[in-house]
DNA sequence: GTCGCTGTTGGTAGCGCTGTCAACGCTCCT
DNA sequence: AGGAGCGTTGACAGCGCTACCAACAGCGAC
């Protein structure tokens, strides 16, 4: 019965408005203002577009709305935890509404960034979402005349384009260090890669931490700009440990350092905290259960993520939010390689048992 | 000069074949098969095309050629550093051509994949890319009815539905185990979280290795539908050991699992591999510098993604491989952790010094 | 000179959907 | 009764691009 249908044998939304007995642009509007239609049509209309299996052209749609509902997403790194944990928030958050993701790695260039975002802006998103703060002007200047909501992440700061949530990598940076400080812990290493903005600003926390204190020295500093590993982190910690053999602790820009760090003490066997105390930064699952287990600074990046796309999107349909920059804040989570009064607080074999009843970690699981 | 734009101020091709002088449809070819035209229509077009910085509308070009150049890709993961490892070659391979990548998370449901799968194919894709090969009948069927190159990735399997990638899960599990047996290793465990297909195939490999060497028992096997963690590998292996104390190796699933039995073994002052030899699966960064040094199976994951994309563009273009299924292997990587012949190979403090010369290792990088 | 071929170019007619505006019917008010 | 006002519906005209087909020039072969 009724109509014929496009070559490929498609349903068209004529074909629904057919069978509900609507004109085509009765049609149209159930999908995307239901609302506005009467209970009568809507249903038959609903009805109609489910036995035909009816889906939306979506080429179609954007070329005759002049907009399209695709979502940019531009991140500095596809394997980095710390990034795949916001990136699930995002995907999650976009699930089930109209909007689709489109993803792009800049690989921690700007000027990568840049061109991406030309990219993108030229295909006219519904909105866009961008790390960090430290664009070049030309891709400042984009995201001024971008005529689409836009939200900054990963952290804050003083100008944001239009919406911003994260948290200050220089106040978490700085009580890390204050921890370390009320441990009795003076002589305190910093160790770094990679330095995107990121890293710079928990390196520009704690240099600011130790100056108040008046314990800075530049060759506390061992940094690089090679992207981080475990392996790395060994290896930067016998940078450090060769320029100051009177180190007592460790702050590590992430976790994956601190991990290298831990079992760099264990090949040397220092001890950890009494000799060397060790602290990381984003609180990845993994260092609740090294040996000893490793204080970090816990993030919220799969809930920054999820906001960010849930605020995107609701500023994308007119409800912009109360708030535009959002704080998420950090939490040092003090563990025992940083712990004064440690091996008190957790005992030294695992809470053993039923794995089949344990369920996964809010942070960093799956 | 020329031509009035659309209404956002954007240049259409209308505006570049006029400046050009020639037809709209000119120009338009220029950007599809530029070998089609008279180099002087050619270098016109483009000077025009780039003096007035025009940029295809991609919506006008899918609706009118009624196919897209989009990549879906579907993943079960999207913090699995297995899956990012892969996502990133996927994305590397698909930069600097015309081709987007549309990714999902299926979160391990082949239900929620056959969901994605009918919503992707409704977009009619310019090529798919999807995981493993335990699709739903629905799904399968879908599959091969769709009129566009798809890949298969993560393993290899009998009844490719077009082209596919990977290795043998099961091969590389009955290697591990072999690997263990030949280091005199005689009860060995396995332990596995998540159990999805890939997982279950390690362990269908460990099993028969078992098997054929007549030492396979029930109670060696420790599995669950938890997600993967570092912690859970503490707690699976603690039941492990509970459920057979004379255990000499274990078998993991994966590298977070053998990382967290590592930590469990140091908990308990069990000494690897002296007492109990740990072997991991993919051999991710952090294996080479734990301590002890772990053995692990390598898999290609960069390249899987990489080449995977690679085969699905030039299938698109009609140029289709020699080949549709490729195996990429694996390779069993010995380290400290199931060496009877330890502490010979490795020294005990790291090979130090200049980090800012390191780079960084092949696999598990940035 | 005519034919057929190849290489190049242009005209026409949509692709499937939505923006805009007009029109309809109904209720409620004066 | 007449009109304002609202909720609901439909006609029309594209959105910017490309598929299809036709046309034309230039060439060599007969």
């Amino acid at each position: 019965m009724g109509g014929q249908r496009t070559k490929s044998g498609k349903i068209r939304l004529a074909e629904v408005a057919e069978l509900a007995g609507v004109s085509p642009i009765t049609a149209s509007r159930f999908f995307r203002n239901p609302e506005a239609l009467s209970i009568a049509k809507r249903t038959r209309v609903e009805s109609a577009a489910k036995e035909l299996g009816y889906v939306p052209n979506l080429a179609a749609r954007a070329l005759a709305s002049q907009r399209t509902e695709v979502i940019g997403v531009l991140i500095p790194s596809l394997t980095n935890n710390v990034f795949s944990d916001v990136l699930r928030g995002i995907y999650d958050a976009s699930e089930g509404n109209r909007y689709s993701i489109q993803l792009s790695n800049t690989r921690y260039s700007i000027l990568q960034e840049e061109k991406l975002l030309r990219l993108f802006l030229a295909q006219k998103p519904a909105g866009l979402i961008v790390t960090g703060i430290d664009q070049t002007a030309e891709s400042r200047a984009m995201l001024e005349a971008a005529d689409c909501p836009i939200v900054q992440i990963m952290e804050i700061g003083p100008d944001p384009v239009d919406m911003m949530i994260g948290f200050s990598h220089y106040d978490a940076a700085r009580a890390a260090v204050a921890h370390l400080f009320e441990q009795g812990h003076r002589k305190v290493g910093f160790v770094g890669a990679r330095m995107d903005p990121r890293v710079q600003r928990r390196l520009d926390g704690y240099v600011a931490a130790m100056k108040d204190a008046a314990l800075f020295e530049q060759r506390l500093v061992v940094t690089t700009a090679t992207p981080t590993s475990v392996t790395l982190g060994g290896a930067l910690f016998t940078d450090l440990l060769a320029r100051e053999p009177g180190l007592d602790a460790v702050f590590c820009a992430n976790d994956d350092l601190a991990l290298g760090v831990l079992f760099e003490c264990r090949r040397r066997e220092i001890a950890i905290p009494d000799q060397v105390a060790i602290v990381g930064f984003n609180d990845l699952e993994f260092m609740a259960s090294a040996v000893p287990t490793l204080t970090s600074v816990r993030t919220n990046r799969y809930e920054m993520g999820k906001t960010a796309a849930t605020m995107l999107i609701e500023a994308i349909e007119g409800r912009r939010p109360e708030r535009p920059v959002l704080d998420l804040g950090f939490k040092v989570i003090e563990r025992q390689s940083s712990s004064s009064r440690h091996s008190e607080s957790t005992p030294a074999v695992s809470r053993a048992g039923a794995a089949n009843k344990m369920v996964a970690l809010p942070t960093g699981h799956d």
